[in-house]
DNA sequence: CTGTTAGCGCATTCAC
DNA sequence: GTGAATGCGCTAACAG
């Protein structure tokens, strides 16, 4: 079926070693034995077999792509979609190729972590998805092949990470809300197995109690980060402590979800209710109204994500950390407290 | 580093084709034998080469993605990701993994999708985001190695397609319009060089013709599916045609525009236009009002591409056509007609 | 039931 | 500069 080297070799009059020499650009081939190989390959279309190459130079030129459960968050989407644009874009601006493996926690599953990179030999792995308590999580780490974890700030010899400043991201939005004159704040939260929501607490903390209010722990709902979650949170909050006049989101999707349970109750947002997300998600400029919140580079998370990892692979670098910094945008969601 | 067949074989003190046997399932091993086979690969941590097994199988067990300009069609992930899902939670079930290719138009660029396939070796290609003018469809209809299109009605031997009935969607959209008493019906397309977009004409057209409206070529405006050309539609059909009292989009995305095109000048839906979008995206239900759309059966177009992707690969079946069925979401955007 | 042999397509010594 | 071997890890006849 297809052309192979010796083909070549033997339609161009020299050896398979001299074609994989221009194949290869090595510089010590005869120029017109070269221009000749060259013709030859255009002639027949030939494509060098890279399933060939892989097993001889034992490097596959790939790049797994690692997400927890991809079709579970299909929500989630929002947040992967960009970040995986980014990691394709540079991934193939460097020459490798991308190979996706979702792994469901269910365990009944048979494929796990390890055996996919050692099946399919790719030269390293991004994963982005997981959680703390993940069980890949730990044995990615501790791996031998290079790997970044997306949010998940862990660092050994063969892994590095990339997030978003989060203590500073949650920093800016509850400063923004206490310099609008808001004194009791409330943090709908992600869950805590995400070391975002560690990240995003200390932030709403530290924020506070740099403006000399007090942290109350009362004042935080966990939920999941989608849309429900939101609702749910902003009803608790509110029944519980009435005087809460602004809210602090770890999600979009779920600042959205707060913002529906307000509008829905009768209320209004800004009016009764301040709110500042966290991602700007497309839908944020587009809700009614435009939602404030703390905009993350995913796009270049993805790249930078690639980027560390292949320092890792072709330079011998060792792990480390990449922090993208957050980006307050101001849209409609926020009002100066009106006592 | 890797532990191979024949480290295996030597533990187990039987030859590398035993190994072999055991590993395919082969029946014709000794119970004991395969026994003690099973427990030396287990103890070693033993995982077959897929790239070794690729080079001698002439298979690599992988399918490749295909979008066109990933990056550029951002908006357009609100479709393409839950595609995506599908297509990755399918060809995993049938262990296959998927690997991502995305085109980019600027002729620039060094590998071209037939470069890809043969360097890459995949076993067959599911393509989407690509227009009927783009230069790879062509080549791909054409090629030995079996593909599908999403939205694009193309067959041969070895391709197929999967799509959703637009012709009826479209029509679904309308009659639900003219239904609720209106005649006057404007439709802002996408781009002509989308199969989509002629489809859903046709079925804009035969609904109206269905009851005996005619059809005004002049109230159809041609946008290229981002919410920007949703406003701009509305703006330049209702300028000319200020009687059009409904509007059909053919994405969700250009109707948000159209919505608040006419939100941003006063009006109000659906008491000013009643709006049908298309694709049902999550914003469709988020918006204020909730968008009435028509929507896709976006994760099951991404398995049933999968499914008759390797329908043609493993049981040698034909390219053929797949249409999933629309289906009508009644939300806020529309409302009877007041004289 | 099991082992021996011969490649899959390529890169890489090592000679010439 | 160039070519003849060797082997990457595995499957697939072909014998026994």
């Amino acid at each position: 079926m297809g052309v192979t080297i010796r083909d070549v070799a033997k339609a161009a009059g020299v050896s398979i070693t001299t074609v994989s020499r221009v194949l290869n650009q090595y510089t010590d081939v005869n120029p017109k034995t070269r221009q000749k190989v060259l013709k030859v390959i255009e002639q027949m279309g030939y494509q060098p077999n890279s399933v060939a190459r892989s097993l001889v130079k034992n490097r596959t030129q790939t790049v797994g792509l690692v997400v927890s459960d991809l079709s579970k968050y299909r929500s989630g989407h929002h947040f992967m979609f960009d970040v995986l644009c980014g990691i394709n874009d540079r991934a193939q601006e460097l020459g490798y190729d991308l190979v996706l493996f979702s792994t469901t926690p269910t365990a009944q599953k048979k494929t796990t972590y390890m055996d996919f990179v050692k099946q399919r030999r790719v030269d390293g792995v991004v994963m982005m998805g997981i959680r703390l308590d993940d069980p890949y999580t730990h044995e990615v780490v501790e791996a031998s092949i290079p790997s970044v974890l997306i949010d998940v700030p862990l660092t050994s010899k063969t892994c590095s990470y990339v997030m978003t400043d989060n203590v500073k991201g949650a920093k800016m939005a509850v400063e923004h809300l206490i310099n609008l004159g808001h004194r009791q704040i409330g943090f709908v939260n992600g869950h805590d197995q995400a070391a975002v929501s560690k990240e995003r607490l200390t932030g709403y903390i530290q924020a506070l109690e740099g403006a000399g209010l007090s942290y109350h722990p009362d004042y935080v709902y966990y939920g999941n980060f989608e849309q429900e979650d939101g609702a749910q949170g902003v009803r608790c909050l509110k029944q519980r402590h009435p005087e809460i006049s602004a809210v602090f989101f770890a999600s979009d999707l779920m600042a959205i979800g707060g913002i529906k349970y307000i509008q829905s109750s009768g209320g209004q947002v800004p009016r009764d209710l301040s709110i500042v997300g966290f991602d700007d998600i497309s839908l944020a400029s587009l809700m009614q109204p435009a939602l404030t919140t703390i905009r993350q580079m995913r796009y270049e998370m993805g790249r930078a994500a690639v980027e560390t990892l292949l320092r890792m692979l072709e330079n011998g670098e060792t792990g480390r950390g990449m922090i993208l910094p957050p980006e307050l945008v101001l849209r409609e969601t926020t009002e100066p407290f009106a006592k």
